[in-house]
DNA sequence: GATATTGTGGACCGATCGGTCCATTCATAT
DNA sequence: ATATGAATGGACCGATCGGTCCACAATATC
């Protein structure tokens, strides 16, 4: 792949229209973002965007490439298999403490990721690709705790995903909406009570 | 308020219409849905949907008004306030079987209760406000279960209600795509374990 | 059968959408 | 100074949107 002709764009110039297209992206989903919106807001004329991007959809792409990207080949290199019954929950534990620190470490990636979330479900089927294998990490996280004895088996994969998908995404967005304290004890605390809950949920019932 | 104009109707073609308008909302959402392709989808003229509704919106609170405003009702009759520890859960429970039984009733009442979560989170704020007693409901159980020591206390109660609702319609889209087998026990078995989970999450820690 | 009311087809409207095109400007290298 | 390619402004395109309007058809009332 070569690079992306985006990339000769002036740095200031491409975050400041990645910066207004996430916005955009997240309050309204992808098709109904308008991308005359985000150009005239940052200034940039029709020709100038489309010198630099194909369509549409290569913004969104380019915006993900941008930040997402580097996480993705991260959680790619996670191998489950590895986790035992003594090391599951709390290596899960360390791996969203971990991630945590990296989400902290450039707070503009909240917005990438719930604009993600944002356009999870979109028709357009931008997400659900770019999805795959983060996706394909959790099933094999869970089927793999469920041959070691650490997830339920009395119910369907399939569900625990969905379930354990949902969770995640309402209590990420309601962490950004109502945690601004940057108290790292408090942060720490609310991490550990969240990857409880996912305890409560996902571990075998008697 | 007078009877909606829509009433007037034939009503086999008004359920035609509400139908495929259930399924274009529910697919693409509120805004995205197109109101020339749901009423020619119908054989429908435009001057005869206008004669019927004043406009977009009107169709999608027509649906809502007709379907699922009932079970609001209902809920809105259902006092927590009375639910003692030895009763709240199973209360919940009996409660979620009997809204099991209404809406197996009558089937497309799933439908329309999925075109309302899809459109929940649309900018245009008409499930917002029609959200607004039940949301104001499942605070009040929560609230009151925290007092009588059913409900744990070491979270807010609003992180609680955005994963609770997260959770139930996660399960609930699970469901509609996954269970087809009309087994009633199967059905039971599931609704119990269902209504676990939310104890699971929910119910105080150590 | 004449009249009034209700229902209907379809052309039309302004707005907005993503995307194209081209003439001009700007920067750079020789 | 000039040639060259990248960058830009802005008019323009066809499509689609929700919504309006009006002339005509159907139905009901007398």
């Amino acid at each position: 792949m070569p690079p992306h002709p985006s990339l000769k764009m002036k740095p200031e110039r491409r975050t400041r229209l990645f910066a207004a297209a996430t916005r955009e992206f997240t309050e309204l989903g992808f098709e109904q973002a308008s991308l005359n919106k985000i150009i005239s807001e940052v200034g940039m004329s029709k020709s100038s965007f489309y010198h630099y991007f194909g369509n549409k959809t290569e913004l969104f792409e380019q915006i993900f490439a941008q930040t997402l990207a580097p996480i993705t080949k991260i959680a790619e290199a996670f191998q489950p298999e590895i986790l035992t019954k003594d090391t599951f929950w709390p290596g899960i534990l360390m791996a969203s403490k971990g991630g945590g620190k990296f989400f902290a470490s450039q707070p503009e990636i909240f917005n990438v990721g719930r604009m993600f979330h944002r356009n999870l479900n979109e028709p357009n089927g931008i997400c659900a690709e770019m999805m795959a294998s983060p996706l394909a990490l959790v099933s094999r996280i869970l089927e793999h705790g469920k041959t070691i004895g650490t997830i339920r088996n009395d119910l369907p994969t399939s569900l625990l995903i969905e379930v354990a998908m949902a969770m995640g995404m309402a209590i990420d967005g309601w962490a950004v909406e109502n945690i601004q304290s940057n108290s790292k004890n408090a942060f720490e605390d609310f991490n550990e009570k969240v990857v409880g809950m996912f305890i409560n949920v996902l571990s075998p019932k008697p």
